[in-house]
DNA sequence: ATCGATATCGATAACGATTTCGACGCGCTA
DNA sequence: TAGCGCGTCGAAATCGTTATCGATATCGAT
């Protein structure tokens, strides 16, 4: 019926015998439309099946009713948020758009900048970022950020107690009788990958066993990224005898590394992650690990941020707690 | 510096002292202008960070090189999918924007042909539909459907073998001495539900084992579907002694809803699920399920809509193996 | 009968990008 | 010297929508 395909406002107008700007002032529920006028139009509307397209409308006005959520990649942890976020939205009024680059990785830091600006004047409300690079970006747009960068932060930050989950984590290793302990940190710059390794030294500290430089590497929290270290640490002349790994999915590479390498787990070596990600259950064996509470940071994430964007003001900071989920990848030495 | 906040190609333009018109070309590297000219350009694209408005390009254009997922809502089998489509379009050059409504349930069936309608002109350059409640949609750009709708489908689809699945699944049971095998299936309109419960059957009259019209329930997939359904079979007269339930999270609130009758598992009640997520090995005790390779079925559907947006033709409907996985909720009877 | 207040409506300018096409300068040839 | 072709560049149209604001119609009051 419509040469283009798309059937756009101008169609619905031309059909409805009125004007576009009518149109859209029925659309978008103004006043200074008559009821009959209005109604005539809606009734086209629907005959047509017209939707309003989300990129011309993002292009001219403020509101979009979407909020966007941005992640390097689809990996456990950020699909774990997802969920969160998801379930959060539901009912608000408010759509969620995930974006996700390809080769986003490493060396680009910086890029959620490149993305907000490429979103451009505002297909989203505002932003949920996952893990970001950066401490700042400009405020174009309300923004929020899950496990945030290093550094006293500008934006509204939600995160987990990194540091409680750790002493934790060491403190359960070391009750296990181990004292040649492997630490596979995360991502540098990342807040919670620095409270981990400083819970993880208070520990030893505060247990009076001294950490030696060669047992502390950095995985990196990416898929991947963990096996070189962790093989460097497994075939260390002097082997630790547990390794307490940044996140789990560094926890799962480890293993399989320490597997290829024909070590036992966990009677040659325990193991113990940190996030508690569905898959942890599925590693073999089933990892023990530091539980944060990823769903519900997902839904607080979305609270908050659409308060910032209603102008409701709220704490910025919120960071809840974890705790210690024991299946079977350590064992008392 | 930019009374918007937001630098545009025009103020790049100014800056430069050269057009918009040629910004455009540097940028999208048409020939037809000066090598010291796109230089100058380019010098000052870097100095102020430009980034051109994927939402204007779109509106105007008709590539975009981002490709869109449309889920529901984002549950453990779609998440599951979006990191087979993460991590398969990882190295193409395409960028994956995930899409998910709310309040897009049930009753509003065919909300993919609205959402594609207002992702417009093109925001994206295919689409993968997960799960769909339609069988066609208006082929505006190329579409790919995972676990597809009821019916012979227009569109090219990615999903796994079900009839097969469903046959193991049943004599898995029948073979454990189950006969009073109960049934929840999954959402009625799609055509993996219809496979897996005629799977279900014919495993059954193989075995010369009636099934009882009151043991077959509905579920539906979605979270909170099923309790209803799997209170109504828990609590007949004459209890089913296992349930195979459509998919992994009818399976998992079964069991709760099992639970808290008082129901042990797999001593009062075998349950055996479809899909396997993550999930089902946190659950609570693990289920056994039969497997689906659901990240690999989001991988081939990228490789298949790029393949599609290329020209280059390709198998349009692709059946992935099933298998089944023990563990410890189902039990000899 | 005229005026003005109030509703209703539409023409038009943005929004930020791409693309077409004509203008311009320059060197070369007839 | 006039004409032609070529390489560069920019003015302007366009995509689909919303916001502004002036134009028209309606109607009660004087």
């Amino acid at each position: 019926m419509f040469p283009n395909g798309r059937v756009t406002i101008g169609d619905v107008a031309r059909t409805a015998g009125v004007s576009v700007a009518t149109v859209s002032k029925v659309i978008n529920q103004r006043h200074g439309v008559a009821a009959a006028t209005s109604e005539r139009v809606l009734e086209v509307v629907g005959q047509l099946g017209y939707e309003s397209s989300l990129v011309a409308r993002s292009l001219r006005s403020l509101r979009t009713n979407v909020i966007g959520i941005l992640v390097a990649e689809f990996e456990p942890y950020s699909t774990e948020l997802l969920k969160g976020t998801s379930a959060a939205v539901e009912g608000t009024g408010y759509e969620l758009l995930a974006y996700s680059g390809s080769g986003l990785t490493g060396e680009n830091a910086g890029w959620e900048r490149r993305y907000l600006a490429r979103l451009g004047g505002t297909l989203i409300d505002g932003a949920i970022l996952v893990t970001p690079t950066v401490v700042d970006v400009d405020h174009d747009i309300p923004i929020v950020a899950v496990d945030p960068h290093l550094g006293p932060s500008a934006l509204p930050t939600i995160d987990s107690d990194s540091l409680g989950g750790a002493i934790a984590a060491t403190e359960y290793l070391l009750r296990l009788g181990h004292r040649r302990i492997g630490f596979l940190g995360g991502r540098p710059d990342l807040d919670s990958a620095r409270l981990r390794e400083q819970g993880f030294r208070s520990a030893m500290a505060a247990a009076g066993v001294p950490v030696h430089p060669e047992l502390m590497r950095v995985g990196g929290y990416r898929p991947g990224a963990a096996e070189l270290p962790a093989r460097e640490l497994l075939t260390l002349a002097e082997r630790p005898t547990a390794i307490f790994a940044g996140n789990d999915l560094t926890a799962i590479q480890t293993m399989e590394v320490a597997r290829s390498l024909g070590l036992r787990i966990p009677e040659d070596l325990s193991v113990i992650g940190f996030d508690n990600v569905p898959e942890s259950a599925l590693a073999n064996p089933p990892l023990t690990t530091i539980q944060q509470p990823i769903q519900q940071m997902g839904a607080e994430a979305v609270r908050m941020l659409i308060d910032l964007i209603n102008g409701t003001e709220r704490a910025p900071h919120l960071r809840l707690p974890t705790s210690l989920v024991e299946r079977s990848s350590c064992r008392a030495l």
